[in-house]
DNA sequence: CAGTGACC
DNA sequence: TGGT
């Protein structure tokens, strides 16, 4: 793939450090995306984007499934893990291969060795869509990093401390880019600002984000 | 408790 | 737009 056509698709060849052990991997999902998509499909097919609740009662503007052996849930009782999703009352999908391949071979170039998720996320950002600043501990051990890979539209990630009201950093993700924390970075906060309207070649209105974990 | 939103 |  040469230069030309990854900045025809938003993203620059190269890694952004924004800690000790958090980077971003520009481009890194491009040479997947083809195989990618088709999965995002037949994920859908089994287990529908929705909305769920959060325990202070908002509706999250962000739309969610999940694929892998656990995926992750919330509503007014709390957020969690579930092997069966609370919609279907069916199973999450069995994680593609290509997506568990992407993201242990994005662990492996940001440093982390072996990674082996057993839940993948799957966010859908409409324009206007955001997650608040948030920590993600709700997984059994935080040695596992965290590996998320953006498509579509670009969004500006927050990239704060390990208290909320730490200074954040913002940073662009644009198709193709994947990002990775873990370590001394595993719990620091982060989030979304609310998407803007700039349509994407291939996806067009909206930013799919897969968000991978060591859940169990 | 909280992955939100209102207000300054 | 950033902080509370």
């Amino acid at each position: 793939m040469n230069i030309e056509t990854l900045e025809f698709f938003g993203a620059m060849a190269g890694h952004q450090r924004l800690g000790p052990d958090a980077m971003v991997l520009r481009g890194f999902a491009l040479p997947f995306v083809s195989e990618l998509m088709p999965s995002i499909a037949d994920v859908e097919a089994v287990s529908p984007f929705r909305h769920m609740v959060t325990p202070s009662g908002f509706t999250m503007s962000v739309a969610l499934t999940n694929c892998g052996a656990l995926g992750w849930a919330t509503d007014r009782r709390g957020y969690r893990y579930t092997a069966i999703d609370p919609e279907s009352g069916k199973r999450w999908p069995a994680m593609p291969d290509v997506f568990a391949r992407l993201a242990n071979e994005a662990a492996t170039a940001a440093g982390f060795n072996d990674f082996d998720p057993d839940a993948c996320l799957v966010n859908r950002y409409l324009p206007g869509a955001r997650l608040s600043l948030h920590q993600d501990k709700n997984e059994r051990d935080y040695e596992a990093p965290i590996v998320s890979v953006s498509l579509g539209m670009r969004a500006t990630f927050m990239f704060g401390g390990l208290k909320r009201t730490d200074p954040t950093i913002k940073v662009s993700l644009y198709h193709g880019d994947v990002m990775v924390w873990g370590g001394v970075d595993r719990l620091r906060f982060h989030g979304v600002m609310p998407l803007k309207e700039e349509p994407h070649p291939l996806l067009g209105s909206q930013r799919i984000n897969f968000t991978f974990r060591k859940a169990g």
